[in-house]
DNA sequence: CGATAATTGAGACCTGATCTCACTGAGACG
DNA sequence: CGTCTCAGTGAGATCAGGTCTCAATTATCG
C-alpha cells in the first residue's frame, strides 16, 4: 500500500525524498481521518527535523495526486482521508458525534455519472446529517 | 421557508433579533454554497452595523438547531448549506471544480439507517471525487 | 420603574495555514 | 572529480479566518 502510493508519487515525477515518506507513512498508520496537526506529529516523529510547511506542501502534492483528500468532519474540522474508495458517516448537528456505516449504494451512479460527465472518479463521501439519539428532544 | 426557519429560532426559545434575521435573509438569498464570509457580507448589506462575532454566533445557532450545515468544498473551504435535503456534487481532486447533479440513490438507506441507529436523520451530502474532464491523463 | 438576562458590536487575540528565503543535496555534464 | 542546476527543505515571518472579551444595548418581567 505504501508502496503504491509512493510509486505513484514518483511516476508523476516528484521525487521520493525521506520527508514525503515519513508524511506517507504517517498517514497510512494512525486512523483514517487525521487532522493536519495530527498528521504533522506523527510525520515528526518518523522524521524529526520535518517542518510544518513541508507537510503542508506534501499534503497538497499527494491531494493533487489523488492520493489523500481533505474532508470535513463536523467538530474536528478539516480532515485527510485517502482518496480511494468511500467514506460513510452520519454526523449529529448538535454535539458533532461520528458514527461510520458501511453500507452503500452508490456504485451503480458512480458508474453513471463517470461515463456522462467523462469524470474519472476515485471515491466517495456520503454524510447524513442530523440529531444523534441523545440529541433528540 | 424564511418563516419557517425563523419559527424555528423563535420556538427553540431564541429570539428572532433584526441581526439574527439579515443572516437568514443572507443564507436565503443567494446560492446554497456560500462562505461565511460571503454570508457577512450580505447580511452587512441588509444590516449593516452587523458585526463579525454575531455571524458567527448566529451561524453556529443555526447549525445547532439543524437549519444550516457546514460542507467542505474543495478549492472554496468550508461552505454553509441549508441542512435539509440533499447535496450531490463531483469535485474535481486537482482543479478544484464542482458539478452537482440530482441523481439520489440515498433515501432507502436513509430510512434504514434512521432506525437501526436512532438517529433522525435530516439531510445528505453525498460526494464523488477524481479527475474532471480536462485535469485527466 | 428597576432587575435580570439575552444579545450585540468593536476590537483584541489565537491558531492554523501560507509565504519567503536562504540552504541542501541529488543528478547532469564537462 | 568539480560545479551547475534545480527540486526540495526548514525556519520563521506573515496572513487570514475565526474566537473571545467586555462594555453597551435591548427585551422581558415582576
Amino acid at each position: 500500500m505504501e508502496t503504491r502510493h509512493a510509486k505513484t508519487v514518483q511516476t508523476a515525477g516528484f521525487k521520493l525524498t525521506p520527508p514525503r515518506q515519513a508524511v506517507l507513512t504517517a498517514l497510512e498508520s494512525g486512523d483514517d481521518h487525521m487532522t493536519p496537526a495530527e498528521v504533522l506529529a506523527r510525520a515528526q516523529a518518523i522524521y524529526p527535523s520535518l517542518g510544518r510547511a513541508t507537510v503542508y506542501r506534501t499534503l497538497e502534492l499527494l491531494t493533487n495526486l489523488g492520493i489523500v483528500r481533505p474532508i470535513f468532519l463536523g467538530e474536528r474540522g478539516v480532515c485527510l482521508t485517502l482518496a480511494e474508495g468511500g467514506h460513510h458517516h452520519l454526523i449529529c448537528s448538535d454535539c458533532g458525534a461520528v458514527v461510520e456505516f458501511d453500507e452503500c449504494p452508490v456504485s451503480e451512479l458512480e458508474q453513471e455519472l463517470a461515463e456522462r460527465l467523462n469524470f474519472q472518479i476515485r471515491g466517495h463521501l456520503l454524510e447524513f446529517y442530523g440529531l444523534c439519539a441523545q440529541c433528540q428532544g
